[in-house]
RNA sequence: GGUGGGAUAUCCAAGUGGCUAAAGGAAGCAGACUGUAAAUCUGUCGGGUUUCACCCUUCAAGCGUUCGAAUCGCUUUCCCACCA
């Protein structure tokens, strides 16, 4: 059977049917899941997330689900915590570990380093978003050169968050941020002592597009408006993490402008096609692949 | 039948004589990725080629005015509103 330490990692796009595989092979192998998904970590966000029933888990222990309420944040480094400590408890009852998940940059996290240690102090904090907010793009992108000691850093300089999250770690560490870069690049990934063999699910395109319809169908019938309704009434902003994901953002905006329901469901078909589209870049230059199974 | 308003690229929508292959969205396509990642951001987006350039075809259709028209005029077709 599979040996200890080694990680069997289940990757695909939105829909291709990664939780059912996953479910069927863990009860073939003694295995538990670890779900890699940035959002089924939401308490009282089911219907969206298309998080698995106790049906659909079959008795199979799931991991990584349901760890926070969703007013709360969470971010790559929580998951890596949870997900550290699901594989060790998994192992330590001598069982098997299945990761499943489509959250491109969490499962970045099995296979390279993606987060540093630098703390950022609330004082750093409030004083980049300020300047941000006084001056924009130009003030912060100046002082992020600045503090690269006046060559400009390799950083995507359109981007408000990257360029706020380099200026933060450049002004938290008093160093550059090509140092701060180098250095990062030099780490090894949290789950380094494992051994990782990653299957990325497929299917046509057709059939892929074809369940990603019915899933979104299938949402708007089991109560997704309802369960936004509720989310909104239990004081969750439409900022916060989870009522911006696909499904909850479109369902939002819908209900304020009260078009007809297929439109909804059309908005959530064609959000839910541009994730696929941006996982499979994702995984195609950043998820070290070997095996890949079409699923039909 | 009468009057008024409209017809712009895949869709929505700016544009009232030259700097317009035509603003801005959306969708599409390609891509980036150190702590919100289902996020955030970038490029491209009429067609063709020898692609920092050139050529062709576009603003309902036709004709006209003009050095020059998506923009002005006439006619036709279709849509909407109101009046009969």
């Amino acid at each position: 059977m599979w040996t200890d330490k080694l990680l069997r990692v289940i990757t695909g796009p939105t829909a291709v049917g990664k939780s059912a595989y996953a479910v069927s092979l863990a009860r073939e192998n003694n295995a538990e899941i670890v779900s890699c998904d940035s959002l089924l970590v939401y308490k009282h966000a089911n219907i969206g997330t298309a998080k698995p029933t106790p049906a659909q888990m079959c008795g199979v222990k799931h991991h990584c689900i349901d760890l926070v309420e969703p007013w709360e944040n969470f971010d790559v480094a929580r998951y890596i915590d949870a997900a550290a400590e699901a594989i060790h408890s998994i192992h330590s009852r001598r069982k098997n570990v299945i990761v499943v998940g489509g959250s491109g940059f969490y499962l970045k996290s099995f296979y390279r380093p993606v987060t540093d240690c630098i703390k950022i102090p609330k004082c750093v904090e409030d004083f980049v978003e300020e300047e941000y907010a006084a001056s924009g793009m130009e003030g912060i992108v100046t002082k992020l050169i600045d503090a690269n000691g006046g060559s400009c850093p390799s950083v995507d300089i359109k981007n408000p968050r990257r360029v706020m999250s380099a200026l933060k770690r450049c002004l938290a560490s008093g160093r550059t941020h090509d140092e701060i870069k180098g250095e990062f690049m030099a780490l090894s990934s949290p789950f380094s002592d494992y051994q990782k063999h990653t299957i990325l699910l497929e299917r046509d395109d057709e059939s892929l597009r074809k369940l990603a319809f019915e899933r979104a169908k299938k949402m708007i019938a089991d109560g997704l408006i309802e369960e936004v309704q509720s989310l909104l009434s239990s004081g969750l902003r439409p900022s916060d993490s989870v009522l911006n994901a696909i499904g909850y953002r479109e369902t939002i905006g819908w209900l304020a402008d009260a078009t007809p329901e297929d439109e909804l469901l059309h908005k959530i078909f064609r959000s839910t096609m541009g994730l696929v589209k941006k996982q499979k870049t994702w995984f195609r230059s950043q998820i070290p692949i070997d095996e890949k199974i079409s699923l039909r």
